[in-house]
RNA sequence: CGGGAUGUAGCGCAGUUUGGUAGCGCACCUCGCUUGGGACGAGGGGGUCGCACGUUCGAAUCGUGUCAUCCCGACCA
C-alpha cells in the first residue's frame, strides 16, 4: 500500500472527549471515527485490526473443533420469551418494531437463536459434542457507554456455545475453551488471567472470565489474586478468609441504649469505643423495586452482585433517605438511616420485606444492632433460638437469623486466599474473554431437547464463551504504546512494515525504497511505503502514531550502503543493509505464522 | 436514572459577561521554497454558531423549551 492512498487521517492532538488511552490513540492515529455515543466507524487501519484478530479466533476456533456459522442480529420477541429474557434483560436489550408493529430487538447475544438452531436440527446424541460459532456485531444499550471501543453499544464479538449430553461432556469442551482462549490472547500478545467470576446476566453456574491485567482507569473490573497459589476472581464472585478479630461483645446483658447522632458505622464505633466488627450493619437495597435488607458486618462491604444473585434479582439501588423513612413509619417506626434493623419490617410498597444476611455476621455475638429508634442501638444482642421477627425482640435482645445467611461481602485488599491462606492482592482488569457453563438454563426452558441412548428426551447440556473481538483490539493498545502512539504486536498490527524514503525527490532513495517495499510485499510482509512528498519528521510521527513494528527509512546512508532499521516496540534503531533489514521483517513475519 | 459540564469549519479552541451579522491554530486546495523528528511565505475553499420558539430594528450572544455529547456515581454476556 502506498502512503499517498491510504485512507487515513492523523490528528495533531487527542480528542477531548477521550480518558483511555486506547480511545485517544485510535481516533488520534486514524483508526476509528465516532458516529454516536458508544458506536464507532472502524476506518480501513482499524478494520485490518479487528480482521487480524477475527483471524486469530477463527484459527484456533476451528482448531479447538468448532465450526462457525452465522446468525443474524435482528431476533423476533418470541424467542425471547421463551427463554424468559424479554422480561428479565431490561433496558440493555435494543428493542425496535417492524411495520406490522412486531416486536423486534438486535441481538445482545444469542442463546435464544443458536437454541432454536439446535432445537430444529440435533435431535440424537450421535450429533454430539458439537461447538458453533459466529463473528458479528452485538448491541447493547449500556447505560454509559466510554472508553471508545472498550464499551460501546454496538461492538463485534466472537461468541460460541457448545452442546453436550452430560455435565462431563461440558467440563472437557469448557477446559478445551480455556485452553483456546489462552492461545487466542497469547497469540494477539496480551497478557491474560483467567478469573472465576459471576455468571450475570446469561445464567449458569461455573464461568470464568479473561483479563488483560492494567493498572489503569480501562479496567472497570477488580480481580482479586494470589501469587501463592492460582486463585483469582472478579470481585463481584471473590470470596476470601478474613483476619482475627473481636467478634464478641463485652456487655453483659442486651439493652437499648441512648446513641445519639450516630448515622455512620464510624460515629457508631467512636461513640461507643467498640471496633465496627461488633456491629451488624443493616442496607436497605431495592430490588426490581421490592425491598431488601442486607445484614453485613460493619466493618465489611455488601457485593451488590451477590446480593442480587441471592434473591434472584435483576436491578439493584440502595434505597434512598426518605424510602427508608417511608418504610419505618409503614411499620409503625420512627429511624432515619443509621439506626435500622431487621426486626419488626413486614412490608413496604406492596411488598413483602427479605432479609438476606452475610455469613460474617452469624458468629457475632453480644452485638450491636440498630432497632428502628432514632438515636437508640441494641447493644449485646444475640442470635436465639426463638421465632422473633417482631417488635418484641427489640427488648429480648435474642432474635432469629434470617433464612437466608450467604455470602454477600465485598472482598478488600489485605484479606487472605480462600484456598491457600495467603494475602490476596488486587489489581485491575479488561474482561476480554468468557466462558460460561450453562447446563440447561436455556435448553430445558425452550424445550431444546434430543433421544438418548435409550430413546429418551433429554435437555441439551449448554456452554457458552465469548470473545470481544473490538474490545480485545483495543485493549491491545493498552500496554502497548509510547508518547508518540501505539506500538502494536506484529500479529494484529494493520501493516507490518513501513518504508519510509526521507525524500522522494532523490531518485536513488526513492529506488531503493521502492526494491525493499517490492521485495517485503513478494515475501508476504504486508508493508507501506510511505511515498508522500513530506518532510521527514512529519512521515515519522506518522510511522510511530500509526504504530508501524517496523520502520525501514532509506536516507542519506544509502550513499554508505546503510538503511536506518527502527523496531517499534523497544524503539531501538540500527543502520544495516537494505537487505538486511527486510530479511529481519521477512523472518519475523514468517515466524507468525 | 441522580450530580456536574459542554454544543461555534474535519480536529482543537476563542468570541457569549456588555446584542451590531463569525474568528484563530491544525488539517484541506494552489504556487513558491524546504527535506532526518509534526518547516516557512503568499493565495484559497469550507460554518443556517446543535435545533425550535420567543424578545429585539438587529441574536452565536438574552429568555423558554428541546436534542445531543462528555465527566462522576449507579449499572455491565
Amino acid at each position: 500500500m502506498k502512503m499517498s492512498k491510504l485512507f487515513v487521517q492523523t490528528l495533531r492532538e487527542f480528542p477531548s472527549d477521550a480518558e483511555v488511552i486506547s480511545h485517544k490513540m485510535l481516533v488520534r492515529a486514524g483508526y476509528i471515527r465516532k458516529l454516536t455515543s458508544g458506536v464507532y466507524n472502524y476506518l480501513p487501519l482499524m478494520w485490518r485490526v479487528l480482521r487480524k484478530v477475527e483471524n486469530i479466533v477463527r484459527e484456533e476456533m476451528d482448531n479447538a473443533g468448532a465450526q462457525e456459522l452465522l446468525m443474524p442480529f435482528v431476533q423476533p420477541k418470541e424467542l425471547w420469551e421463551e427463554s424468559g429474557r424479554w422480561e428479565v434483560y431490561g433496558k440493555e436489550l435494543m428493542r425496535l418494531r417492524d411495520r406490522h408493529n412486531r416486536e423486534m430487538c438486535l441481538g445482545p447475544t444469542h442463546e435464544e437463536i443458536i437454541t432454536a438452531i439446535a432445537r430444529d436440527g440435533l435431535k440424537s446424541y450421535k450429533q454430539m459434542p458439537v461447538n458453533l460459532y459466529q463473528i458479528q456485531s452485538k448491541f447493547r444499550d449500556e447505560v454509559r457507554p466510554r472508553f471508545g471501543l472498550l464499551r460501546g453499544r454496538e461492538f463485534i464479538m466472537k461468541d460460541a456455545y457448545s452442546f453436550d449430553t452430560s455435565q462431563e461432556g461440558l467440563e472437557k469442551e469448557y477446559e478445551n475453551m480455556a485452553q483456546a482462549y489462552t492461545k487466542i490472547f497469547k497469540r494477539c500478545g496480551l497478557n491474560t488471567k483467567m478469573v472465576q467470576s459471576d455468571s450475570g446476566a446469561i445464567g449458569g453456574s461455573v464461568s470464568h472470565e479473561f483479563m488483560v491485567i492494567t493498572d489503569t482507569d480501562a479496567g472497570e473490573n477488580d480481580v482479586f489474586y494470589c501469587d501463592a497459589c492460582d486463585y483469582s476472581a472478579n470481585s463481584n464472585h471473590a470470596i476470601s478468609k478474613l483476619p482475627e478479630t473481636k467478634t464478641s461483645g463485652d456487655w453483659t446483658s442486651a439493652q437499648v441504649i441512648n446513641t445519639p447522632n450516630t448515622h455512620t458505622i464510624e460515629e457508631l464505633c467512636e461513640f461507643l469505643k467498640i471496633p465496627a466488627s461488633l456491629i451488624v450493619k443493616t442496607l436497605v437495597y431495592i430490588i426490581d423495586k421490592k425491598p431488601v435488607l442486607a445484614l453485613i458486618r460493619g466493618d465489611k462491604q455488601v457485593e451488590e452482585t451477590k446480593l442480587l444473585n441471592a434473591v434472584g434479582g435483576i436491578d439493584i439501588r440502595i434505597a434512598t433517605a426518605g424510602e427508608i423513612q417511608e418504610m419505618m413509619k409503614v411499620n409503625g417506626f420512627n429511624a432515619e438511616p443509621g439506626f435500622i434493623g431487621p426486626m419488626g419490617l413486614k412490608e413496604y410498597n406492596g411488598y413483602q420485606i427479605t432479609v438476606v444476611a452475610d455469613e460474617t455476621v452469624k458468629e457475632l455475638k453480644n452485638f450491636v444492632i440498630g432497632v428502628n429508634q432514632k438515636d437508640k442501638h441494641g447493644v449485646g444482642y444475640n442470635w436465639g433460638a426463638g421465632i422473633c421477627n417482631d417488635f418484641e425482640c427489640v427488648n429480648s435482645g435474642s432474635m432469629d437469623l434470617p433464612k437466608i445467611v450467604t455470602d454477600l461481602r465485598l472482598v478488600e485488599a489485605g484479606e487472605f486466599c480462600p484456598t491457600c491462606g495467603q494475602p490476596l492482592k488486587v489489581t485491575r482488569g479488561i474482561e476480554v474473554g468468557n466462558i460460561f457453563q450453562l447446563g440447561t438454563k436455556y435448553s430445558a426452558p425452550m424445550n431444546a431437547v434430543y433421544l438418548d441412548q435409550n430413546g429418551k428426551t433429554q435437555p441439551y447440556v449448554m456452554g457458552c464463551y465469548g470473545i470481544g473481538i473490538s474490545r480485545t483490539a483495543a485493549a491491545a493498545v493498552e500496554p502497548h504504546y509510547d508518547e508518540n502512539g501505539i506500538k502494536w504486536p506484529l500479529a494484529i498490527a494493520p501493516y507490518h512494515a513501513v518504508v519510509i524514503p526521507v525524500s522522494t525527490k532523490d531518485e536513488e532513495q526513492m529506488k531503493v525504497a521502492e526494491d525493499i517495499y517490492k521485495t517485503l510485499l513478494k515475501h508476504g510482509v504486508e508493508a507501506v511505503l510511505d511515498d508522500r512528498d513530506e518532510r521527514p519528521g512529519v512521515k515519522f510521527k506518522d510511522a510511530d502514531l500509526i504504530g508501524f513494528p517496523y520502520r525501514i527509512t532509506v536516507g542519506k546512508g544509502i550513499s554508505d550502503g546503510v538503511v536506518e532499521f527502527k523496531v517499534r516496540e523497544t524503539c531501538e534503531m540500527s543502520n544495516i543493509a537494505p537487505e538486511q533489514a527486510a530479511e529481519i521483517v521477512i523472518t519475523a513475519v514468517t515466524n507468525l505464522k
